[in-house]
RNA sequence: GCCGUCGUAGCUCAGCUGGUUAGAGCGCCUGACUGUGGAUCAGGAGGUCAAGGGUUCGAAUCUCUUCGACGGUGCCA
């Protein structure tokens, strides 16, 4: 008989299960972060996991199709199918016509941080009470979970993850773009990334949309083309050349179709991105981009925009190698509608195969001013970015710049049941005072087992207290961080004696403070 | 989705061109030393060789299918 369906403990694929080490490192991440964030005046403001898919944007799920690049699924809840006034719609009979949305995990935090914004101004817009330049300034920062429905999971790429994000909303001063690459650099710093090991990358992406009209490509074209541009970094410009031309066979030997521009555009668009290959500082890209022959609209205002952002980052002193200009830099496809920005690190680590890997890009962002105005019908302006938390952490812990200590409780191991009270004493004094303790209650008695215990939580001391102790009024305390240290020591005896010690009960607090 | 590589104990892998009871290291468990973690020593458990079909006297080894992993590619808010 076909085995029976059945209960498997496990988790889904893309997530995981964060143990203490991770957590620490995680919250670490967040809280140097938003320290920063707040520094510059951004309110820590909180949205739900959950929103109406068509909140959210772009992906609508259509009735039975799982929409790709989210989790999305209906409300059991049915509720009143709005118009875009907001009004109920009603059906012949006038009774009003009910719909299950659908409701989908949030993807990222930006998203619905236009939710937020915009639900607050719907009433004062239905009234005709808003207009852009009326549109109230907001900065919020916010940190946690997001989820996509990502096909293919890489290193450091999981289907939940967490981000830090800040925006700003209600401004679409240049000032405000050159400030979150700023913020994004000192809060890299503030993280513990070397100076030199990372770079924010700026661009705008009207200089690439301005020179690609310049160049004759039409602009159902342009979406391919970024997308190709975009991947400078990881197949060159040869491999540029190719995906933009006749198309690559890939290192499996399968075919990369390409695009197969004409030889005139293909030209144009190489000799671009070759212009940019040897500069090296932003006044160096600013001038080169000027040098165009030909210019427009998009091109000058992108030019324009890119300038007042390096006018404010020599304001500041903000030398040229930690935030760079690259015009090949693309990002978020249909998303981002001016300057953007991404930090990557320049750190690699080595993998069990003995592959030398990057992490790829730790934060993104830029200017989105559509957004809102989805939502809203008004146009306001708006501009952030997020630190991707857990690649970050990955790349931290991979490269071994963070040491992760996450110290466990004291351990008071149980000597004799009949002393669990003044187990308990000893366990309350510590704890007034601030020190994480904890009582072993597991099941398995045995000494050995009860130290194994403290030892695999990372304790940083195990208290001992049998008859002989309590008739003297003393404990005997064991310094496991010196015991996990300490291998040269080949006799028992001696390795004891270096690593515990009988101490009055009264000094049990002072101790263990002092050797903390 | 497409191309490629792979799938042997909890983990990392060995197992040559098909041939008797499938191995190692680490980890785990038990014990010795100690009212006690590390180190050391002695012992032990654990695998229908991803799953299912085929070829063969005989398959972890050849073949097919499915599933899964990895590497490219595509997609990426």
């Amino acid at each position: 008989m076909d085995p029976q369906p059945g209960i498997v403990p496990r988790k889904i694929k893309g997530f995981r299960d964060i143990g203490p080490q991770m957590n620490e490192l995680r919250w670490h991440i967040i809280r140097a972060a938003a320290g920063i964030y707040r520094l510059y005046g951004f309110e820590h403001w909180d949205t739900p996991l959950l929103e109406y898919a068509d909140n959210l944007g772009k992906y609508l799920p259509d009735a039975d199709t799982v929409e790709e690049g989210i989790y999305s699924f209906h409300n059991p809840e049915a509720e009143p199918m709005l118009a875009g006034d907001g009004r109920e719609i009603r059906n012949e009979w006038d009774h009003v016509v009910m719909n299950r949305y659908y409701l989908a995990l949030r993807y990222d935090l930006t998203a619905p941080l236009a939710r937020l914004y915009a639900e607050r101004l719907w009433n004062d817009s239905l009234k005709g009470g808003l207009s852009p330049d009326k549109a109230p300034l907001f900065r919020r920062y916010q940190y946690g979970p997001v989820f996509r429905y990502e096909y293919k999971l890489d290193p450091g790429r999981f289907r939940e993850f967490w981000q830090v994000d800040f925006d700003t909303v209600g401004s679409s001063d240049q000032h405000v773009d050159a400030e979150a690459c700023m913020i994004l650099s000192r809060a890299m710093e503030a993280i513990g990334l070397p100076a030199d090991s990372y770079q924010v990358k700026v661009n705008n992406r009207k200089i690439l949309k301005g020179f690609l009209s310049v160049a004759g490509i039409p602009e159902q074209r342009e979406d391919a083309i970024l997308r190709v541009i975009d991947k400078l970094d990881k197949i060159g410009l040869p491999g540029i050349e190719s995906e933009l031309g006749k198309g690559r066979p890939d290192a499996s030997g399968a075919f990369v179709p390409g695009l197969n521009l004409g030889q005139n555009e293909l030209s144009r668009v190489m000799a671009f991105l070759e212009k940019f290959s040897g500069t090296a500082t932003r006044t160096e890209v600013l001038s080169a981009i000027r040098s165009e022959k030909q210019m427009n609209n998009d091109l000058e205002e992108g030019l324009n925009e890119l300038q007042t952002i390096h006018d404010v980052l020599n304001a500041w002193e903000m030398d040229e190698t930690r935030i760079v200009f690259d015009p090949s830099l693309v990002r978020g496809m249909s998303y981002y509608t001016g300057p953007v920005f991404e930090v990557v690190s320049d750190l690699s680590y080595t993998d069990h195969r003995g592959r030398q890997r990057k992490v790829g890009s730790i934060c993104g962002g830029g200017r989105y001013d559509g957004l809102v105005e989805r939502l809203l019908g008004m146009k306001i302006p708006a501009s952030g970015a997020s630190i991707g938390v857990d690649r970050l952490a990955e790349l931290l812990m991979m490269t071994g710049q963070y040491k992760a200590s996450a110290a466990g409780p004291v351990l008071i191991l149980v000597f004799d049941t009949t002393l669990l009270n003044e187990y308990h004493i000893i366990a309350h004094t510590l704890r007034e005072a601030g020190i994480d303790t904890e009582i072993y209650f597991g099941a398995q008695k045995g000494l050995k087992k009860q130290m194994a215990y403290a030892d695999r939580k990372n304790s940083p001391f195990a208290v001992l207290m049998g008859e002989d102790e309590l008739k003297k009024g003393s404990v005997t305390v064991k310094d496991l961080r010196l015991g996990r240290e300490t291998t040269d020591i080949k006799d028992k005896e001696e390795w004891k004696n270096r690593v515990q010690s009988e101490i009055p009960r009264d000094q049990l607090i002072g101790y263990i403070r002092e050797h903390l």
